[in-house]
RNA sequence: GCGCCCGUAGCUCAGUCAGGAUAGAGCGUUGGCCUGCGGAGCCAAAGGUCCUGGGUUCAAAUCCCAGCGGGCGCGCCA
């Protein structure tokens, strides 16, 4: 239980008690059951630390105005040591500003739980998967991939923080026959030829990006003209298999240059070959929720919510996507995920009602709770004040290791969660660089730096306050801008549920640079390590408790918080 | 045509799911602040038809309906 849920729930309790307590006096009419009111912080600093909405709720069911019945409540709320004041505003908020000593308390909180600090048991250990990046194996992993990455990362590491046993998990759409890989196969071949000298066309509708040449330069190097000699299939079949294994690795690669390590890697063509494909199309048959038509086999995915029937076997007899899709749920679920999150480009929005309706239809589906779809809407990246314009048919596109290379991977976590997922997202290049504090992401890894530097400069005048500040007095943290701070950390554990929850990053981003924010206020105005020891012990605390806060949150995105810049 | 997402300050966006107070933040602009722990900083000001129009409500950026604008999808592609 965390501090601030503490005092929330506190209050909560009080408000109750109050209602009940005028009506027992008689300056409220009865009601057996009240209104669900909230205690929640209020929008503006001045209306005080907690407010309750109880008493315009009231209102109508009690027919008096919502100002007679917060009176009444706040007359009849009993005493704790927890409020220092209760207000009543218009149009009938009760306004409740606390004693500092929950706040105390949760800096203390943060300093002990150190790492552990925001982190929940909710999830009580249950196993759940988070599916991301999972791109087709037919060129590098471009920013859109990132977007995804920074996301499904993030939102696995805030599951694990609520307790959730998380795995990782990256779907390979390698599927042989699929015509995308077949099409970067027969490029690939086509350069490897030419590359030694043979006059081969290169496919009319072939891969053309660079990237191709130089992975068939390297097969060059690696195998010769091994392959030459080949008959046309069984070399056809090799260069695909070597192009699936050639692009997976360097996705692998350039994804843990991102900060991202998968538990597993699932294959789609695995799917096919361990018959799971084909068994899922006849559990469907069975279940009778597929019919005949047009040479193809169709789900009757309309009777579970979707928009039209789909097909799961073309007339060619070649199973669908949705067909792969449907048995690689399956395989998920039988793997026993409480829930699975699949994080998906938001030009897949079609394919969502037909994953819910297959898992309807086969029972798997409870209530709309299993399978979690987070979509993510396009980025664009923009330099001096205009868009970088992508070319996919040129070849030429800006790859997750261009933007490594040119912002680096801490800014490009921080700003791919910078925005909740389905706004379009801009990403300003020359903004992403600059050491200033117009960039969030050095305005934010600054504080922390500056926060380990107060304790490396304490450390080296050896500050009697250093020693002290497990034990400091906070009642000596009376500034505005200190108890301000306070009340922003001791938030923290709260932020971290509901992005957690509500599979929203950029909650806790935006929560950062609140962080930053007032910690540089508090910086500016408080001298921490000054001549009043017991004062500079209780400000250590403050910084110390900033200094956890700031690491915990940034890590939770995957962005470092490096103790010097 | 149908479906999904977006529309809030000059710019980029929080806030919408669970309706509440004078609608917030960052950047930009303007003006100010600094001899001590990192100026890689701080303060202040200006800046708004919350796309439009209806409806529900004591109360709407938020919920409902109808439009408008932008993006995406509607394939026996993945």
């Amino acid at each position: 239980m965390t501090q601030m849920r503490q005092a929330r729930e506190e209050l909560f309790a009080l408000l109750e008690q109050a209602v009940k307590e005028a009506m027992r006096r008689g300056f409220l009419p009865t009601l057996t059951e009240l209104p669900n009111f909230v205690v929640e912080t209020p929008p503006q600093e001045e209306f005080g630390d907690f407010a309750s909405n109880i008493a315009m709720l009231l209102a109508r069911p009690m027919q008096k105005s919502p100002m007679e019945i917060a009176n009444a409540i706040a007359q009849c709320l009993p005493k704790s040591d927890l409020i220092e004041s209760v207000e009543i505003a218009q149009p009938g908020f009760i306004n409740f500003r606390l004693t500092n000593l929950w706040l105390h308390e949760a800096i203390k909180e943060a300093i002990e739980r150190d790492e552990k600090f925001g982190h929940w048991q909710i999830g009580q250990g249950k196993k759940v998967q988070v599916e991301f990046v999972s791109a087709n194996p037919t060129g590098p992993l471009q920013i859109g991939n990132a977007r995804g990455g920074a996301l499904g990362d993030a939102i696995a590491n805030l599951l694990e923080a609520v307790g959730y046993k998380v795995e990782r998990e990256y779907y390979i759409n390698d599927v042989t026959m699929s015509t995308q890989v077949q099409n970067f196969g027969e490029s690939l071949e086509a350069r490897y030829l030419q590359l030694l000298g043979y006059d081969v066309p290169f496919p009319e509708e072939g891969y053309k990006g660079e990237y191709v040449i130089e992975l068939a330069r390297e097969i060059v190097n690696e195998y010769g003209d091994a392959f030459v000699n080949l008959s046309p299939e069984e070399r056809r079949q090799k260069f695909i298999t070597l192009a699936r294994d050639k692009i997976v690795a360097q996705h692998k690669s350039v994804l843990e240059r991102f900060g991202i390590t998968y538990d597993n890697w699932v294959s789609e063509q695995w799917l096919y070959d361990s018959g799971r494909v084909a068994k899922t199309i006849d559990l469907l048959k069975q279940r009778n929720l597929t019919y005949e038509a047009e040479g193809a086999l169709w789900m009757r995915t309309t009777d579970f919510g979707d928009l039209k029937d789909e097909v799961i076997v073309r007339r060619t007899g070649a199973p669908t996507y949705f067909a792969s899709d449907i048995a690689y749920h399956l395989y998920k679920h039988e793997r026993e995920y409480e829930f699975v999150v699949d994080i998906w480009g938001a030009d897949h929005h079609g394919h969502v009602p037909r994953m819910h309706a297959a898992l309807r239809a086969l029972g798997i589906e409870r209530n709309g709770e299993w399978l979690k779809v987070v979509l993510y809407q396009l980025v664009r990246l923009v330099k001096e004040g205009s868009t970088v314009r992508l070319s996919k048919r040129a070849g030429e596109i800006v790859s997750l290791d261009d933007l490594l290379e040119w912002i680096g991977k801490d800014a490009s976590r921080f700003f791919m969660l910078i925005r909740s997922a389905d706004t379009h997202l801009d990403i300003d290049l020359d903004l992403a660089i600059k050491q200033s504090q117009e960039n969030p992401v050095y305005y934010v890894q600054y504080a922390h730096a500056r926060c380990c530097s107060i304790f490396r400069e304490a450390e080296k005048r050896q500050h009697p306050s250093l020693s002290k500040y497990n034990q400091a007095d906070l009642n000596l943290l009376i500034e505005e801008v200190e108890r301000r701070l306070m009340k922003l950390l001791a938030q923290f554990p709260e932020v971290v549920k509901e992005s957690s929850l509500k599979l929203s990053p950029h909650l806790l981003t935006q929560f950062c640079i609140q962080i930053a924010d007032r910690f540089h206020d508090f910086y500016e105005r408080c001298r921490v390590l000054g001549e009043d020891v017991q004062l500079s012990a209780a400000r250590l605390a403050l910084v110390k408790a900033t200094q956890v806060t700031l690491r915990n949150a940034l890590n939770l995105l995957g962005v470092s918080a490096p103790e010097a810049m």
